[in-house]
DNA sequence: CGTGAAAAATGTTTCGG
DNA sequence: CCGAAACATTTTTCACG
């Protein structure tokens, strides 16, 4: 179930409209045409095009942690025993399949693993934290770091000039 | 400069429809009213209520940091020397400030800061750590971990109950 | 690739319950 | 608050330069 067609260079209208979009993807194109000397429909075509290459992964409305009841941000490195590739996918998917582990990076380094916790208080937590860690069986060690701020909270990319 | 209004509890329609443009955005209304069993003025109006109250936060395209050419990341953890509020307000401008910083976490526990870096290669990842830490002046000490695999990354949280 | 205009789809507002 | 219908905007498609 293959990639898109990864062909065709960003030229300096896509990293505009990218730039743009990766802010706001509410913009409409009249907007987007005016702002960077293009017609709309070339705007169009040109979106279109960078959503079936999957330069655009998806679009997305982003929900506020605090007002959905979710006010504790956890950041925690997990060290595992057994890094088997069997072992390895287990607790791999086991990050993925739960709703509460927002991001999850396999990393160098002194830990394996870096996890971001997304949780309601910290009796969650806690019994998060043992389902995922204590109970995998495959997990030396893993340190929880709370967050006191979210200072910034991003999905942008810096794009190649973009002038 | 004030926050929204946050009265109004969220509702089973109101997290519903929250899950689903929290995963496409570009969802139309009437497809959101016909899974939620709503008319499309009622959904319409959620949603603006939801967005005015900064329940969602903000609408965005997610990019592909690979086809932008930022196939790098790195997770930092910072540790610093002086936690005066002037100190710290100046470094946590200096990372709110740089594009390279997708996320910043000021957090507990036996560091400061925890970033999320973005960048092309170990070269910018370099000058970046340089400019960031060294010339900062008030980093005790910085650890980096580069990013094997992005396993999960998500903005997406998780609401109560929603059958 | 741009333009312009028409057609289709989507979003918004009004108003009576 | 909801929903139906009228209304406004946006997106898409197309013929042509």
């Amino acid at each position: 179930m293959g990639k898109q067609r990864m062909n065709s260079r960003l030229d300096d209208f896509d990293c505009h409209i990218l730039d743009m979009v990766q802010r706001n993807n509410l913009t409409t194109h009249r907007e987007l045409a005016d702002h960077i000397n293009l017609s709309v429909p070339a705007v169009a075509r040109r979106l279109q095009k960078l959503r079936s290459d999957c330069v655009i992964a998806k679009d997305i409305s982003v929900l506020n942690p605090e007002r959905v009841g979710n006010p504790l941000t956890l950041i925690v490195s997990v060290s595992i025993e057994n890094e088997a590739v069997e072992q390895l996918n287990a607790i791999t998917q086991r990050f993925l399949d739960c709703h509460q582990v927002q991001q999850c990076y396999y990393v160098t380094g002194d830990t394996d693993f870096l996890l971001m916790l997304s949780v309601y208080d910290m009796e969650e937590c806690q019994r998060l934290t043992r389902s995922l860690f204590l109970d995998s069986g495959n997990v030396k060690r893993f340190r929880t770091a709370v967050s006191m701020r979210r200072v910034k909270v991003s999905m942008a990319v810096t794009l190649p000039r973009t002038p």
